[in-house]
DNA sequence: CGATTATTCAATTATTATATTGAATATATG
DNA sequence: CATATATTCAATATAATAATTGAATAATCG
């Protein structure tokens, strides 16, 4: 191949892989991503949690897919999207890799917002794994409903946090709580362990989240009867 | 946390987060980025390479900079830049394999320029661990040679692709040759592997490149007395 | 010191991205 | 069939990004 061939396929090939850098190049598309890795949801849905109007949310959704990041499924009026698979996630997730080790940014912002992280001590998913097995222990999934619904750990109860307080009772004290939600970044696991904390429980949360769970290879349950 | 700090805490960290998406958003950002796996390299070199004016490249690395996804060290008149880390290039293997996965346009445009890359065979990090220490292959690094000091497979010999015809004598023909290059989109291995073979060797190419060899953990082997 | 060289800076222009707004589309419901 | 609803579309104003140009810096070398 010539110089100048070489340098035309090097173009159109960077010209690709960049339709992907694009895509992530905005606030409101990463955290949509971030959503998505949980469970498909609809447009308006989306729009809300992420707050932002629903035809902006429309739009990037459509950034999104027309890179490829995200797909759609449609059924009646409404427009269920979903990542499109893995590599995508593992994307999102060196990102935050990245983030995490070269933006001290990253570490300042949640020091801000959540100042006494180091004291949830964070239980990594190799401990988890040992821990599934160990009846002293609950595993609580404190997302909505919908994502635990969509995929969760083995033998985890659903508890959303925003529905903890009033339901307490059914967790026995003498065991010991883990509570795991979205990601490393997700507040959700962390109000758990501080709420339980804070009425007598033993608390720990999972250092990350349900997709990095998955895609770790690690077991997820499905209930039966749900959209695919 | 209430439900307007939850939010001005998601926007930080997106914010964040986004600086790294925004960092990849541009061509030849990816290919400066791709060109710095391989090895360190001066401003004036990567603009040469990556075919943009001296002031260009020297912005796009500044954006780079911002982002943290690259360092520099100075040296006299000379900027040496390089990847900040591991997760950098992490990253952008995160983005080849989505690039990989999701878009057919990437394998289009493979096969408008490397119309039998097929027939090449190529050879995965895991029978390659093997042909190692196997005495009848030899493994070729076939990228300039430069970056043969940056960093090479462990018995590798240097042999840059441009000099390949001129310096065929240097190699048996009864063993068979394992060239590799920077990455799975790098054409010195194809050219390399095809060249041989005309000239009657049995040659493969390894599947990926050197950076992606080293991220997995495999050994790498570097020349005394260069730079760090 | 003056000339050379690698790099960065600053200004300019053209292009692209973004959020908002209100309308359009299409499906479901009574 | 009329209404309601979820989503998309189109137009617009604003902001951000990018390449080019020529000048400015700063280190090196004769």
């Amino acid at each position: 191949m010539n110089n100048r061939s070489h340098r035309a396929f090097k173009e159109q090939l960077y010209d690709q892989f960049v339709r992907i850098g694009r895509a992530l190049a905005n606030p409101h598309r990463l955290e949509l991503l971030d959503l998505l890795a949980q469970s498909e949801r609809t447009v308006e849905d989306l729009a809300h949690e992420a707050g932002m109007s629903v035809a902006n949310a429309s739009q990037h959704l459509q950034t999104l897919r027309a890179a490829q990041l995200v797909e759609v499924r449609r059924d009646g009026l409404y427009g269920y999207y979903r990542l499109a698979d893995d590599s995508v996630f593992r994307l999102w997730q060196a990102i935050r890799d990245v983030g995490e080790t070269r933006l001290a940014e990253v570490e300042r912002v949640v020091r801000t917002f959540l100042d006494d992280r180091d004291s949830l001590q964070a239980v990594s998913a190799e401990e988890l794994v040992e821990l599934l097995h160990d009846d002293r222990v609950i595993v609580l999934d404190v997302r909505p409903a919908e994502e635990y619904r969509a995929g969760h750990i083995p033998g985890a109860r659903c508890l959303p946090v925003a529905e903890l307080e009033a339901r307490l009772r059914e967790l026995p004290k003498n065991r010991e709580i883990i509570a795991y939600c979205r990601g490393p970044y997700c507040v959700f696991a962390d109000e758990a362990v501080a709420l339980l904390r804070a009425h007598g429980y033993r608390a720990r949360r999972f250092a990350q989240g349900l997709p990095d769970w998955r895609v770790a290879g690690l077991p997820v349950e499905r209930l039966e009867g749900d959209e695919p």
